[in-house]
DNA sequence: GGCTAATATTTTGAAGTTAAAGTAAATCCC
DNA sequence: GGGATTTACTTTAACTTCAAAATATTAGCC
């Protein structure tokens, strides 16, 4: 059996709109932050499958691909591991094994730093940065997951959550 | 070593910001597009370690919190296996990850269905009944991790989230 | 110079996710 | 009735995340 993707099975109503039923019905007063928290979750959980769907013929994940893009931005095409898990804000344990993975494809060489011997260079390979060129080319097509959306309404998105993170501290608040 | 929460290190302008900055200097059409992507992710990974933290008093995770919420809201307290995933929107090998590990903690029970043996019901236990209750005061205390949001706020989330997932076919458009 | 503290990375372990394959049971249909 | 298909759940495998502990190296300070 194909499970549908992502997951939907044969839902016909919205289960974030029924999560908000059933919240407003006995705590109306925090309806509203559930629904959020709701809202992004779901959204996070649907553009990751769709965009490692179209990463998926490029054989990387979303991950590596944020790894690649990184460093095929950079200078050199290389950064020592504990800036990239700074500017990718993950754990640095995430960025070891992500590097590792690349690694092992060689796409990515690893390296001790001259000036700093606790500091492991990445470095980005011709492959690696060809690989990443033409993924980016592929979510450039598919509009990122979001072709339907127009850049108003990105920008809606974009401006909501900038709210959101700047009220946990996260972000400036915007400055219009 | 105490890692910064959630990853930020010593970083003090916002990763995002250059992430669309970098884009916007190379494929203008597209910054916005990417940059509504990793402000969903942001977004997500912010607070759900942000709930996480709050839950870990009450020893469980914001996947096993939403399980037991889920049932605790039926009428029995019971609902099938396959039946969660779809109001989950989770797949059906994490409903059974959850579940076991509730189980197993004695929080949830599991029985076969009288009337279609193929069918797993999960029951909520009297003290998964007690903990998702105080799990819930804890959450609407800190509103959701949001408690800076305004709830004008929090509907734009709400709002320009419900867009995106419209224009991906995983909701109705907004009718207003 | 040498002890102490901080920093950078890796390792290990627990948790989550999905896809794909396997098992069992119900249903369809001739 | 009985074979084929569908459905429900579990298992396994790959990958991701984070926290905490282990290692190595640098930097600070008497």
């Amino acid at each position: 059996m194909a499970v549908k993707f992502p997951y939907r099975g044969g839902v016909s109503f919205d289960p974030l709109a029924e999560a908000h039923r059933q919240w407003s019905s006995r705590w109306p007063e925090h309806a509203d932050h559930m629904a959020a928290v709701t809202s992004v979750m779901r959204a996070q959980q649907l553009l990751l499958s769709r965009i490692e769907a179209l990463l998926k013929p490029h054989g990387i994940t979303f991950a590596a691909y944020e790894a690649l893009r990184l460093l095929a931005f950079t200078r050199e095409g290389r950064l020592p591991m504990g800036k990239m898990g700074e500017r990718l804000m993950v754990h640095p344990a995430s960025v070891t094994n992500v590097i590792s993975r690349l690694e092992g494809r060689g796409l990515v060489t690893r390296s001790p730093s001259p000036h700093d011997r606790r500091v492991v260079l990445a470095t980005i390979t011709p492959e690696g940065r060809a690989l990443v060129e033409d993924a980016t080319a592929t979510l450039h097509e598919a509009g990122f997951a979001l072709s339907e959306l127009s850049r108003p309404e990105a920008r809606a998105v974009i401006d909501a959550l900038q709210t959101l993170r700047a009220s946990v501290g996260d972000a400036e608040r915007a400055t219009p």
